[in-house]
DNA sequence: GGTATGCCATGATGGTCGTCATCGCATGCG
DNA sequence: CGCATGCGATGACGACCATCATGGCATACC
């Protein structure tokens, strides 16, 4: 059919988009690209007229899944520091990892990549750190990162990593509370 | 040939310690059976007469690496909490994950791995967390945790995994220094 | 010293993957 | 209203994977 104007372009935002979720649920190497495009409601044939090669596709969905958590935890209009850290550590962050920080998600498996996609995640790791230095300290100047915010990501990073791994609700729920502390 | 006693116990054990460094090297599905049997000076035909399948090795490799990061860095003959934090905390642990901690270099793939597998990692966390609570607080009765040794594991792992995602060395070796602040 | 043993190499099988060529077809344009 | 367009479905290809069946062969035992 003749499609309207503009529609690849969407069906692609929408590849990224669930690739995005599927990733993040399934591990970098743990979902195919039949998968992957069943996910966006497609069959694997179309795939190759949105993106050159699967790593492609794969580092387009780790940087929308970073912007996606940069909105929803991290940007300013969620609140102070107090609610950023509420909202990260959170059980329903460990619970849903589809849905959440990309580098507590994959951050493992990203050194071990392509150069595209480790270029993905060195920006998602940069922007994360960027993100809690100006809700730390919201007049620092652009481009400095203070110690505290790059010791306050380390935590609340490895304080997900670590909850989702004991397998233990309540332990999990211990090492939230105490990641807490800055 | 008839193979001396305790032959096929040893070259097992030796596919188990291949396997740990092959596996935090390349990621858990980065790394086949026969790349694995090669790593060991096999080929891939033997796997299934030392393994039940692939993930039994797996869990195993995950746990000897656990000890073997435990014995170099955690145990208490390597000194007090500084010097843990001076060796967990290093630019040679963050370019080496072959021989590092299990957790940092493999732990947000846990999660997707079958049961086996995913008992494993919460082993190896659990023991990272534990070992870390005697070296904060030697006479505490065994079993209890305390936020402070909860808090520490998070920052520290989460520290090797942000620095070994930015790709950029001196922003790493910041990431590490501030890191070992407690 | 002959022989039975059992570890490991060779090789096959079915399945799945990434990638690509081809084609049908529904619709926006003339 | 007909037709050209281009998106996406169908299907094929070679490669590689996990797993398993078979056989060779060097040595520890009798």
């Amino acid at each position: 059919m003749r499609y309207p104007e503009g529609h690849k372009g969407s069906v692609r935002a929408t590849i990224v988009a669930k690739a995005a979720r599927a990733l993040r649920a399934g591990g970098l190497a743990g979902v195919s690209i039949p998968a992957l495009m069943k996910a966006a409601g497609l069959t694997h044939g179309g795939f190759y007229a949105h993106f050159e090669n699967r790593d492609e596709l794969v580092s387009e969905a780790v940087l929308a899944a970073a912007h996606e958590t940069a909105a929803r935890v991290l940007s300013p209009e969620i609140g102070d520091l107090d609610a950023t850290l509420d909202a990260y550590l959170s059980i329903g962050h460990v619970e849903h990892p589809e849905v959440g920080c990309v580098i507590a998600a994959l951050g493992t498996e990203g050194r071990a990549q392509s150069k595209p996609v480790r270029r993905a995640f060195a920006e998602a790791a940069r922007g994360f750190v960027r993100l809690l230095e100006t809700k730390l300290h919201p007049k620092s100047a652009a481009g400095t990162l203070s110690d505290e915010a790059m010791r306050l990501s380390a935590q609340m990073i490895g304080a997900v990593v670590l909850a989702r791994l004991v397998d233990d609700p309540a332990l999990a729920a211990r090492i939230l509370n105490a990641a807490k502390a800055h």
